[in-house]
RNA sequence: GCGUCGGUGGUAGAGUGGUCAAUUACAACAGACUGUAAAUCUGUCGCCUUCGGGCUACGAAGGUUCGAAUCCUUCCCGACGCA
């Protein structure tokens, strides 16, 4: 629970047999959160493409914005003075903000590169055994022991972040719940670097932690846990972040994608079990039940705004790219059965029209039903954790949609 | 009718004797995207291919040259000017 606890609460409704997952309630000073849930990215205070209203009526009960972005544009003073993330950008639900860790990670080893922080063990291009030396490649994030060192990407500015002024900023934002500044690390990182940069993250973490005491209010802190793919060190970040006094706990860095659901299960295992937890940057739909199953909470990921502007969208039949010429004169929407605003009153021949003129709608059309599917698709799997129907409904959906794509 | 300038791959538009199957952009086609440097990025884009290469191409037909999209001749077409 939480110190006070009288501001944040978490209620778990129902376990799932024999497996971590349940299904609960988050309260936050601006509503209860329904888990598991799927937060929507809203990285500078914006869903990509959307307003609040369609980002509402996708099913988001909780949007997270990002520390470092905010503090670069518009600042997060002025943020504050707006009255807080929710009320700047007329979200009257709950809010989240990231740490700014993950560009820790996007900005320095992924910097100018082809990395993301979920790997395949089949390409063995990604999976380095010793750590290469790249020191010399440029990267707009340089790590010390103390904090990190931003270049920024919209001017040049240099910013020095360590966890008290990520924690100063997110006050300023004024978030529901905030994270702990942590470091994300890059999957090709050997695990020499993979333990310096935990020992590192749980630094920041206690740091994080004595700062969001002192500067009160009535924010909920995450701390986050790292490890990368290491069995040992994620059960070591679990129990280290785990017996800290955080109101919930983030599963953070980098995963391999085959034994993703195993790292979960180290880490959740572990983690006290009353208090919620978030799988940072995670949400494909296969993910989802892996990460539920496992015992995770909540779930934020780009993936469905994202893949919704490039032109990408999600069925129960996988995705399909909806530029491709088959579409052209497909007059059927998405989804038959889709409740979201796009499929009830557009065509795929329209949104695909729409994208081959690069007309601002289509990303939009193609958001509100990716994170439609997305918000619901775990919300679905929520009812069936609560109708003792997980495994078949599981079984039922990936069925259909891993075979098709 | 005379003169001038032009006719290049789906389009626009470079190239003006060899390094040109032809810069570039757009279009087209396919793909990628997981705590948002992202309404972005990558690949393909004459035909055939055992991926080494082969073949046909820069309005048409001839010609000059070791070699032509590039030079010459004629013809066809377009724009403009003069009659």
């Amino acid at each position: 629970m939480t110190r006070e606890g009288e501001f944040m609460n978490f209620q778990i409704e129902k376990k799932l047999k024999n497996s971590l997952g349940r299904a609960g309630v988050l309260k936050t000073p601006h509503g209860d959160i329904l888990t598991p849930a799927f937060v929507a990215v809203g990285t500078k205070a914006t869903v990509k493409s959307l307003n609040p209203e369609q980002v509402r009526e996708a099913g988001t009960q909780v949007v997270l914005g990002n520390t470092y972005h905010l503090y670069l544009q518009p600042g997060d003073e002025i943020v504050r003075d707006a009255g807080g993330i929710g009320k700047f950008m007329n979200w009257p639900g709950p809010t989240m903000t990231d740490s700014g860790g993950f560009q820790v990670f996007s900005l320095g080893a992924a910097y100018g590169k082809d990395i993301s922080k979920i790997t395949k063990i089949t390409d063995p291009s990604l999976l380095i055994p010793e750590r290469f030396d790249d020191s010399d490649a440029p990267r707009l994030a340089k790590i010390g022991q103390d904090g990190v060192s931003f270049k920024s990407h919209l001017d040049g500015s240099i910013h020095y972040i360590t966890p008290e002024k990520s924690i100063e900023i997110q006050h300023n934002l004024g978030a529901d719940i905030i994270f702990a500044f942590d470091e994300c690390t890059s999957p090709a990182e050997d695990l020499q670097y993979q333990e310096e940069a935990l020992e590192r993250t749980h630094r920041w973490a206690e740091r994080s932690l004595i700062e969001h005491r002192k500067l009160g209010g009535d924010s909920a802190l995450f701390g986050i846990v790292q490890g990368g793919r290491d069995e040992n060190l994620r059960k070591k970040s679990a129990k280290f972040i785990g017996n800290l006094d955080f109101d919930g706990f983030g599963i953070g860095g980098s995963f391999a994608k085959e034994d993703m659901s195993t790292a979960v299960k180290w880490v959740n295992e572990i983690l006290p079990e009353e208090k919620p937890r978030h799988l940072l940057g995670i949400g494909e739909p296969e993910d989802l039940f892996m990460g539920i199953e496992n015992g995770v909470d909540l779930f934020d990921c780009v993936a469905p705004t994202r893949l919704g502007r490039n032109g990408t969208i999600y069925t129960k039949s996988g995705k399909i790219i909806i530029m491709n010429t088959k579409f052209r004169n497909d007059f059927e929407p998405i989804e038959k059965d889709c409740g979201c605003y796009t499929c009830q009153h557009y065509t795929k021949s329209y949104i695909a029209h729409l994208f081959h003129g690069k007309e601002m709608l289509a990303g939009t059309l193609a958001s509100i039903h990716n994170l439609y599917f997305i918000v619901n698709l775990v919300k679905k799997i929520r009812q069936s954790i609560l109708d003792d129907k997980f495994f078949e409904f599981k079984k039922e959906f990936l069925d259909q949609y891993i075979k098709n794509s």
